[in-house]
DNA sequence: ATGTGTGCAAACGGTTTGCACGTGC
DNA sequence: GCACGTGCAAACCGTTTGCACACAT
């Protein structure tokens, strides 16, 4: 079992803060929440998933506000949106290189931090001008949860999300 | 310079003619003129731009079939759809293992064949309970076109797409 | 002949935008 | 006080769905 540190670290609140201060971004009550609600969670959240976390919390939030913040956070380096297959963005406040483990059936993604992986070597695209900045490797399967529920039909299983089935909340 | 194997292959289209018959699935010539255009090019291309490329040949074609035909072709394993950063879908009619290299910018796709990556250990996922069953590497960067068109502003780049200035013309 | 596939138009769901108001600096 | 950020509602855009007709088998 490998130990987990922290995720929403003074290091990170503080990384945070003097961005903001240093571009002139307000540190408005609704980002902090937002923040600290993506950076404190492992599960990858879609904007929704983060908006009805801290609507209770924060009451009279937007939707709106959400979107914007984490676009926000993106944009100054302090979080990504990852690719996956399914029509929502996801968003993860962990920035540093790490993987992806994708359930085929339910969507959840899971991180994998792996000394070897983190040290592929770049493939050499500049004949194709192409320049590489970074990597991430993405594993497909099945997680635990959608294996013991059964009625996974391999030959079939859409590895296209549809709209509902998928979410396994 | 790698040489490229043609891609509309007799085999990709023996392989599909007899899946369909296997399935009695319909071999409809939006089917054929679907596969043809998508197995013949190497743009990973969303539903639209497939429409866009087929409707000249093939009068009256609606998306909804594009959208369906596509569909069908990922439940039968002869196309995958592939994450991206974007909000639309990017089908690929190259299921062998392989990787990709996004544009930050404009967010076209290419293809990585490298022996080297196709042999990357799997992680053991038993203990989290998940069945890893594939894999693929996403390298990002900038393509040949953005860069030289300039404008590149590495520390606000979007990784987020927006809906504009994506699609390189 | 029969059942699957197609085209159309309307619905859908996630995301973005314009605008007026509110708030951090 | 001023500019930036927020909330609201409507627009947007890619995708899906219900239904009647058409076509492959």
């Amino acid at each position: 079992m490998k130990k987990r540190e922290p995720i929403f670290s003074k290091f990170k609140k503080n990384e945070f803060e003097s961005i903001c201060r240093e571009r002139g971004l307000a540190l408005t009550i609704q980002r902090r929440a937002i923040l600290a609600e993506l950076a404190g969670r492992r599960d990858h959240p879609t904007p929704d998933q983060i908006y009805d976390a801290i609507k209770e919390r924060l009451e009279g939030v937007s939707r709106t506000t959400v979107y914007r913040a984490l676009e926000t956070f993106v944009c100054i380096g302090i979080a990504r949106k990852i690719s996956n297959p399914e029509a929502k963005a996801r968003y993860d406040a962990d920035t540093s290189r790490h993987h992806h483990l994708t359930c085929l059936h339910c969507g959840i993604v899971l991180d994998i931090h792996d000394g070897d992986l983190n040290k592929l070597k770049l493939p050499n695209e500049s004949e194709r001008g192409f320049e590489v900045i970074d990597y991430s490797v993405a594993f497909t399967g099945f997680c635990g949860h959608c294996r013991s529920m059964g009625g996974i039909d391999r030959a079939v299983t859409k590895i296209n999300p549809g709209s509902s089935h998928y979410e396994t909340s």
